[in-house]
DNA sequence: GCGTCGATGGCA
DNA sequence: GCCATCGACGCG
């Protein structure tokens, strides 16, 4: 497996979050390294998409989203869980895209079905808010030998976000939703 | 199996 | 006073 192109994270969001499903994410911390497979991701197109946290505009919180992509956006949620993402599109664009899961690769026993769950595994914390994923820390692999099965759905948790919510642009790999053990949410239900 | 609810903190 | 969540409960 060899490293992701850096420039596919110029591409828009939605097309990112495509791409990389059955991408591998790597991190290396402490001594250790954690390897997962990318099976769902979701795509926050930019300020005009109201589920965005770049459509509050550019603030302290937001600024990486509008900054260079390939670049990591996390951010606490709910006082307690912190979310991954991955800026993309033209810099400034303000678009990113979150992984909401992955399986876990060889023999690391793990449940990373929520990207809350996903970053605690990982040890992805606030610190990691705007570092470089090109370099040899946090990364993305290719995996040229695994066909992912991407089936397209509304995202999880915007609501909120009037015309928005319904818009399709979260990405699962229905060959690893499937996988036992792991409750079906009522949203993956009815699409 | 499914709905409801509380934890918990940064930010606007 | 929101939240791009999770897990524990209670139900029957």
């Amino acid at each position: 497996m060899r490293k992701i192109s850096p420039s596919i994270y110029g591409r828009e969001a939605a097309r990112l979050a495509h791409d990389i499903i059955g991408a591998v994410l790597v991190h290396r911390i402490c001594g250790k390294e954690y390897r997962a497979r990318i099976v769902e991701t979701e795509a926050y197109v930019g300020p005009h998409d109201l589920a965005s946290h770049s459509s509050k505009g550019r603030t302290k919180r937001t600024e990486v989203m509008f900054g260079p992509a390939g670049h990591a956006y996390v951010y606490l949620i709910y006082g307690m869980y912190t979310m991954f993402n991955i800026v993309s599109g033209p810099a400034g664009s303000g678009q990113a895209v979150l992984i909401r899961a992955a399986e876990p690769l060889h023999d690391w026993k793990v449940d990373l079905s929520g990207p809350g769950k996903l970053t605690r595994a990982f040890k992805i914390t606030l610190l990691h808010n705007g570092v470089d994923l090109t370099t040899d820390k946090l990364f993305l692999l290719r995996d040229p030998d695994y066909r992912p099965q991407i089936k397209r759905t509304r995202r999880i948790g915007v609501d909120y976000a009037k015309e928005w919510k319904d818009a399709l642009l979260r990405f699962v790999d229905t060959k690893s939703a499937a996988v036992s053990g792991h409750r079906i949410k009522k949203t993956e239900r009815n699409s």
